[in-house]
DNA sequence: CTGCGGACGTTATAATATAACAACGAGCCG
DNA sequence: CGGCTCGTTGTTATATTATAACGTCCGCAG
């Protein structure tokens, strides 16, 4: 391997090009369905490139979704807590990193001596746009 | 019906009460199997109470887990938005509603324009006793 | 009484996720 | 070359989480 976490596998490829053209979050059977026709036969296939994606930063797992996107950076290697404001009406997913709510979780993470973490902060409603119609 | 949003039924009461015990969050199927010895038979049952349970603020669902916690206060008539901070270790969940949290993420709701929102916030890692072992 | 509505019980099924193992292929070394 | 090892893949089976659908029961308004 190189310098790089490596190159991503065909199948990987497939997953990632699947998510990335879609206009909103994606379950794994859904990417499974559309892969039908690119010779993907069985959930393991999915689940296992979405692992390696999520791991390189190229893929966000929405929990409140159980459901799938594509970094909006190509790849995230953020120093701040990543976010999504997810609409419900119309699936578009904004993924951002405030610094000042990146701010206030540390502080709170800090004070209270949780460790190495995870975060999960998903906003659920309506965009601009569908909240305007 | 009172001027409250109304009294718990039976099978709510034991599902409230299965989580209220516990010492960490429970899978719905965990509180099934907790509550057979109790009659309960199907997982509709324990869904049902939760819904109920979680529209009355009584319980939360923590969706990085797909699994729920009675609320630490009892019920959550919280104006700011509620966190959670989950020991991986040891099942700790610590409730939180941090206002500097709250202010930063309303501003980027606000300036984003997006509508009413239902938010998730979840801090996974080992809490400060797990963390110190 | 009668009809309605809400909670409940029950069966079946959908949707999401992982375990387990066989097969294959590329690289390495004898 | 022939055999080894390791990582990806393919495949089957199963585990886990969640909901649809329908019938029953019961309290209460009319
Ligand atoms: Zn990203
Ligand atoms: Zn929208
Ligand atoms: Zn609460
Ligand atoms: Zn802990």
């Amino acid at each position: 391997m190189t310098a790089e976490s490596s190159a991503l596998t065909k199948n990987q490829e497939m997953v990632l090009g699947a998510l990335s053209q879609a206009k909103g979050p994606m379950s794994a059977y859904a990417i499974l369905d559309e892969l039908r026709q690119e010779g993907f036969r069985a959930p393991p296939q999915v689940y296992r490139a979405l692992e390696k994606l999520m791991k390189n930063g190229l893929v966000h797992r929405l929990e409140s979704l159980n459901a799938f996107v594509a970094c909006s950076h190509g790849a995230c290697h953020s120093t701040g807590l990543v976010a999504f404001a997810i609409c419900d009406q119309c699936g578009l997913v904004s993924e951002f990193s405030d610094e000042a709510v990146t701010n206030s979780l540390t502080n709170w993470i800090a004070k209270n001596q949780f460790s190495n973490t995870k975060t999960t902060i998903e906003i659920r409603g309506d965009c601009a746009a569908c909240a305007a119609a």
